[in-house]
DNA sequence: AATGAATGAGTATTCATTCAT
DNA sequence: GATGAATGAATACTCATTCAT
């Protein structure tokens, strides 16, 4: 009785993934308490019924979108950066540059928005946000300036501080581009591979060391 | 013959300013959608009815509070770097620790949290917003640079990026601690002091003019 | 120290004729539960607070504007009636067309239009305006059909019915007038005096005994 | 295969009928703007959130009673007409009899009143009535006067006049059972197949080309 | 499994009336 | 007398969630 999957089982295996992909897009769009329900199972092409046999509630729907677009991909950059060889400067520069393409750019920076607004109102949610987001991304930049430092390469430097300072401008850029970039409305105007540039051209001088290994490869 | 204020018009008198701090605290703890205006005349020792005695409705009381709480401080920034004559180097480290002191660390600072969650949901004020405190602060800041460019001081540099890189540090720790930090969810330990002197230590060594480290391949 | 009244007791003799005058103009124009109070003060040029100082409740407003307005009117009317020596045909003619100019043009006819609509929701009210408005109305039309019988002038008619459907072309026209008409909307172009005169014409051929005493003067 | 309508699709197909019921009696008793949204659905059996599944708004759902309560009755009066063979007098008094007693007896006389008071306040509902009943309605009256005259039946006269004063006493007898009738209020005591008659007599009287009692001088 | 009908708590805003000045 | 600041009850409409089918 193994027969090929029929369209409906087809269809029954694809539902949390179109579910997913329809919330993170509406709740980047909207922000979490103005996205409805309803409005997402719509855009995923079922019902209302349905999307609650999948999820128990908004808030694990948001959970689950939150595990499918940042954990993971905080996860890949972990293994790229235990897996590097080259210069420091050049991993910081290769995470930045990840971390933009896989996040920034795209709707799952949108998240990061939604959290800092609505954090005050969903305490849950904010509490796995920081276990599941916030931390382990400290941890895997932190590891880097650290592997710096330590190889000579960077100045000795505030490790969280120098975090923060690294990673505001990309999460700032992405912030202003999923909000106000995104309704139309006036923002200076910038390109996010100059921005990006200058970032890390500006980092880099400030973090070498008197005679570091090398200037970074473009 | 003036005679004394009243009882009744002392309190009119402060009224429009106790309105507006408890709009002020109560936008930035939940959002402006979330928050209800009852509960900000409640906060204000008013009832509802006379929350509108003051203010039309709940949008014209955000403006109020951005323009009251913002738009002010952006206009001394301005007088401030028109009037200054020390090296652009401190005239930059004196704007950016005059916001951090008087938006960054308090309540003001939570308006730009608003402003990027909810400008998609109430374009009105996304305009607003962009007219009243994005174009100005960013005109501010642009200028300082131009002038470090031009006395010398500073490397030609893409002013606009160079501006966001400036900004996003304290904007992004500002917006987290409005956020996260305000309900008690881990994030990293950041002393704003300690953030400010590194930011500003590795910008202005990124600036410089002077012979650098060794400029990175471009 | 009997002065000549000063401007301030001119203006405060004035008073309950310039409230009763806005009163009616809103009154008629909005309904009465749409009508706010301070609206008919600020018409009246006083505040709020004035007006509650002449007519302590919305409703003792309405009741003051009805007798000034329709009472009064109704009174005139009898007086006509009594002293009339000509043709109850005439008679008739003429205290439709009274009533007509007097009432059915202006402003007053519109309070009918608020009666009707309104007497479910205040019954206070629609006690009031019985008493004070239909009652004696009634009285008046019913005797004048009445002379006409007695005077061998007119048919033996049901009074009360026909009283009705005398008055009704006009009173409905005045509705008319003071609802849709009055928006710019669409109804039928009627000019009050054709239709005044096709009602009559009708309603007189309707009415005469095979040999009247002669037809009614134009 | 088509199984039994569960107890669920009953009750769904028949609500739209059972709120549009409780909207007319509602409506007429308290006006469109008094009448609560809520009351409405309580009245149907139902809460205030399926009201809006049904209707998406206060004033479709008004809209929706009139189209089911007048525009309905006017298509049939016209069918009636037009398939009318007998002489005009005796359509006429169809007419009017058939729109007593469909229209005039019953809550639906009520819209009238409704529209009238309201029409100032709500122009859209205003334009919408104007579309959907008065012009329909005159239509029709107006050319069953048009047929009399041309048969040679009645005197030509003005046709629109005329309509209105045809229409009048009979709109104007169920406004007032609509309003003061329906509050217990004193109102003149009209036995309407009593007003109807006279009315129908009088009329006829005056519209007929016969010989009258005598006309009228211009 | 999937649907979608039904529910009812939640909120911005208005306005008659009061009363301190 | 006159003012107008203050009050708070009242109401349309939305949306997360449930559950009969």
């Amino acid at each position: 009785m193994n027969a090929p999957p029929t369209l409906r089982q087809r269809r029954k295996q694809a539902r949390p993934q179109e579910l997913l992909d329809a919330a993170l897009t509406l709740f980047v769009e909207r922000g979490f308490a103005a996205t409805r329900a309803e409005e997402v199972a719509k855009r995923a092409g079922v019902s209302k019924g349905t999307l609650y046999l999948y999820y128990p509630s908004k808030e694990e729907l948001f959970k689950a979108v939150v595990r499918h677009n940042l954990s993971a991909t905080i996860l890949e950059g972990m293994e790229i950066a235990a897996a590097f060889e080259g210069s420091t400067a050049d991993l910081l520069a290769l995470v930045l540059r990840t971390w933009w393409e896989r996040v920034g750019v795209g709707p799952s920076g949108g998240i990061v928005k939604i959290m800092m607004a609505e954090s005050g109102n969903f305490p849950e949610l904010a509490q796995f946000y920081a276990e599941e987001v916030i931390m382990p991304a400290q941890q895997l930049l932190g590891s880097v300036i650290q592997r710096g430092v330590q190889r000579g390469e960077f100045r000795p430097v505030p490790v969280a501080d120098t975090v923060h300072v690294l990673c505001s401008p990309l999460l700032f850029l992405s912030l202003q581009q999923q909000s106000f970039g995104a309704c139309g409305v006036y923002t200076p105007q910038l390109v996010p591979e100059s921005v990006l540039n200058t970032q890390i051209d500006l980092m880099l001088r400030g973090l070498m060391s008197g005679r570091g290994p090398g200037s970074p490869s473009p």
